[in-house]
DNA sequence: TATGAATGAGCCTTCATTCAT
DNA sequence: AATGAATGAAGGCTCATTCAT
């Protein structure tokens, strides 16, 4: 075993444990989850998991990264399906609204990590960085189809990725605690067509 | 003053505990804050909490309460202002941000508790409860100036307020990670107000 | 209401107090009963059973002085069935046996503030009393059937009760952990009067 | 010594702190004993014992167990003296009579859990097998000896050792809280060997 | 005579962390 | 690289006791 198995073992063991560790928090939340609680699912000892970690606080900032990249990658799937601006949209909210319907476990982390970071600075980043790369993914999709297909929005572009993710999240929050009916999504989902369809508007020919 | 006596003091510090819990959860977060915290604030012992409340998570569920009904409070007074639906709807906004950017503790709290109530169903019920109660403020705040000034939305009714709120939720979480600059500020209120304008109409001559 | 019916309220809610703490305590066991539960079956407050009794200590103590007397009544009446001394012995055997079949409250108490006595000297007056008073009883008893039906023991007159009590109280320790069926109760009961027959003989005329 | 070397040093300190419980529920009584008190006596912090025990429940049990064994093993022994089976009888009730004087640990303990016994019935296993296995080693002690001279009793086999043991239980018992003088010891000596002599009879020639 | 409120010590338990192996 | 053992601080909670009313 060269030093590089080694390397390798010691890595492979850390990403066991820190997708142990989602697994642990997604499942009974950042209050209810111990160190103990992320070994055993990760079939470890506890020292073991000091041994990757210098601390619980130090494995939970992996663990936002972590997740906050795994969304980062959903997000930026949801936005590449083929089709108009509007298709696209479409296909971006069905995809989000299932991922939080179906309780994706990096969903429920980041929520509650979330709340960790308003008091604990160091978690900030991770999370920070993920809604800057959420909105850029929009935004680059957006404008890549606008160009193509001779499109402007008649708002600034910073504000239409962050608004339209803004009210994308916040409905997701809404749904969690008063959730409504398949009517209610689908009256929705048209709302926020028709409104993308007043705001995208053909560019003048200059 | 007989029977009532006795009891007055006890409802005082049962409210006095419900208060120094919202401050030490707004400064802390609930993973943070201990009991003792909460009767040293409240400048009560530990015993006297617990005799007030059988445990922490009847506490909470209390203080849930409590931080629900006072963001209903300020919604309720948000939307109240004078004037035009566009004109309550911005003022409505500016308060909702001024109140997210004090941090005011009460919102703080919410926003910790929300995490919690995804794993303890009983926290769920206030939440919720706070949801249900704001969008029907706005409802009824949006209806009374419509029939007054002869509007209507190209949305159906259902549709609108949650729109609404889950915007302004959704913006203040981004708001919270990646806070954007005045101008960014404005620039969303206008926009909102123009997507206001293109959907509240006037009601067609019947 | 004069002062002698304020000591008479104060005397009956004492009594309710400790009869309130035997029911308790034969419920639940000294270590799983608080002054709360006994204030609570009592239909007092905490506060009152503080005001009748010094101490928890104070209140076990009375505790067992009533539980004493009532073991002794039960035992006094017990040995005062009709008929010759074997037939009292009968009696006797069967009255014992079905009270602690039954679980009468204040032999629970007792066995559990026997166990308290052994470290709190102060509880084992009234216990110690209680052995002597039915060994007593039971002296009686014997002389005076032993006088009318000209009989005697072959064994010193000290001996009897304290053998005869202490193989009931044994008895009935190795019932309650490895009860007997009802044969095996039988033949103890007959081994019993066997051996009572051959020790309990005619007096040699003098 | 590998994986045993490992795990040697952790049974150690388990014996260790069930025997120091041993010494610290003898000495204060169940009800007055706490883990931070067995903790002290073994040696260790409260966070060991934890470690070992799931409970103070848990470790409890594991005392009782410890102890009913402790006392199996001095019944064995008391009945395995040489001689006629009066004789044994005779070596018997000496040692069990000393064995109480001296207050052996085991047999307070004993006495303390078999109260708590009576409302937690987890604990009841291991006393009812104690008391079963007494009383066996009794039976086939007896039953060897008569064999090998020729005896038998007047009474069921099932019946002699319950009675003789409940009778040493019970005299055991009021010792505790009426000791008798040497000479009352002595006569009650004298009596259950006379009452023995009558009860255990040649056996006739078939 | 009795109560409701409050206290503070102590209890059982959990847990992040350390360390020898 | 990983483990089992142990620690000690802290946590939630119970409870006997006190006291103003």
């Amino acid at each position: 075993m060269t030093a590089r198995g080694r390397y390798r073992k010691s890595a492979v063991s850390k990403r066991q444990v820190v997708e142990a560790a989602v697994r642990a928090l997604a499942t009974n939340g950042y209050a209810h989850t111990s160190v103990s609680d992320i070994a055993a699912e990760a079939g470890l000892s506890k020292g073991a998991v000091h041994y990757h970690f210098e601390s619980k606080e130090d494995l939970v900032s992996h663990v936002a990264d972590h997740c906050a990249a795994a969304v980062r990658e959903r997000v930026r799937q949801a936005w590449q399906a083929p089709g108009t601006p509007l298709e696209r949209l479409r296909s971006a909210l069905r995809e989000m609204r299932s991922a939080r319907r179906e309780g994706a476990p990096e969903l429920r982390v980041i929520a509650d990590l979330m709340v960790q970071a308003i008091n604990e600075p160091k978690l900030r980043p991770p999370i920070s960085a993920m809604f800057v790369a959420n909105r850029a993914e929009v935004v680059s999709n957006l404008r890549e189809t606008f160009d193509a297909l001779g499109l402007e929005t008649r708002l600034p572009m910073s504000v239409v990725p962050r608004l339209l993710l803004a009210t994308l999240d916040g409905l997701a929050l809404h749904d969690f605690f008063d959730p409504g009916d398949a009517a209610l999504d689908d009256a929705i989902e048209q709302a926020i067509e028709e409104i993308a369809a007043t705001l995208f508007v053909p560019k003048p020919v200059s």
